[in-house]
DNA sequence: CATAAATAGGACTATATTAATCCGATTTAC
DNA sequence: GTAAATCGGATTAATATAGTCCTATTTATG
């Protein structure tokens, strides 16, 4: 279990962003941030279909947060660019895929993993990280 | 990030150990939890090199825990079956690997997660997990 | 109006990991 | 001697990651 430097990256140039508080081209955080431009380009796509941020086309353009960044979560970016969270293979979308979960406590224990896991990140804003307030 | 498969069934099998407090060829533990063999063998034999879990060959043997059950943690099963924690990129084998490391508020974010993980799983045992306590 | 800077998105590739499966060797209780 | 077990190496298929590359579109500015 390992975070991809997909989040990796994403986080950094969102923290930028933050910081920047204005409209950004990737090109700038790419190079600010040391990351590879195409690939950079692909997560912030992800990130605007989610909504997380706004895009300007043309000259002068370039991305921003699409709301105020204390309203953003860790959390939130983490499961747009992880895509699936800690779950375990019995953790289903919603549902028990697994038919042995009722009472099963090693299931128990990847819930806890995933809730723990949740609170964590959710408890924390991009605000915060942008401020390089001690988490 | 999601918890793979081997995780999932080293845990479960590890518990059905738990339970059983004797010796137990994969066989029975595959049939009774349903895992496929050869792979459970696998798992068996990466927890067999950690030193969590002793074998017997030879007919009537099998595998049994090397410690009694309250002395494994779920984190320590996580860690050798999982191989790397939440570790980020950035989060290299104790030393800084990267060279923006001071101060980086992205990492400060990883290392939180890494910890909190560590936390959660470490204050499980297997013994807990065994008696079906509620985590 | 031409150009350059930017996003948008599809196609492609290389590498690694996962999740197995299969085979042959060795050990050992009966 | 046989059957039941571990041990370990080889192989394989599927999937995800981490990019790269190319073309199209949009738009501010000279």
């Amino acid at each position: 279990m390992r975070i991809s430097t997909r989040s990796y990256y994403g986080l950094r140039a969102l923290v930028h962003l933050a910081k920047e508080r204005r409209i950004c081209p990737t090109s700038k955080i790419a190079k600010e941030e040391n990351l590879p431009y195409d690939y950079l380009q692909k997560i912030f796509q992800r990130l605007k279909k989610a909504g997380l941020i706004k895009s300007v086309k043309g000259v002068e353009g370039g991305y921003l947060l699409s709301r105020p960044a204390k309203r953003i979560s860790a959390g939130q970016i983490f499961e747009i660019l992880e895509g699936r969270m800690a779950s375990a293979p019995c953790l289903g979308f919603g549902q028990l895929s697994c038919s042995r979960a009722r009472g099963c406590s090693s299931r128990d224990l990847w819930q806890k993993l995933e809730t723990t896991i949740n609170q964590a990140l959710g408890s924390i804003t991009l605000a915060d990280l942008a401020a390089n307030k001690k988490v």
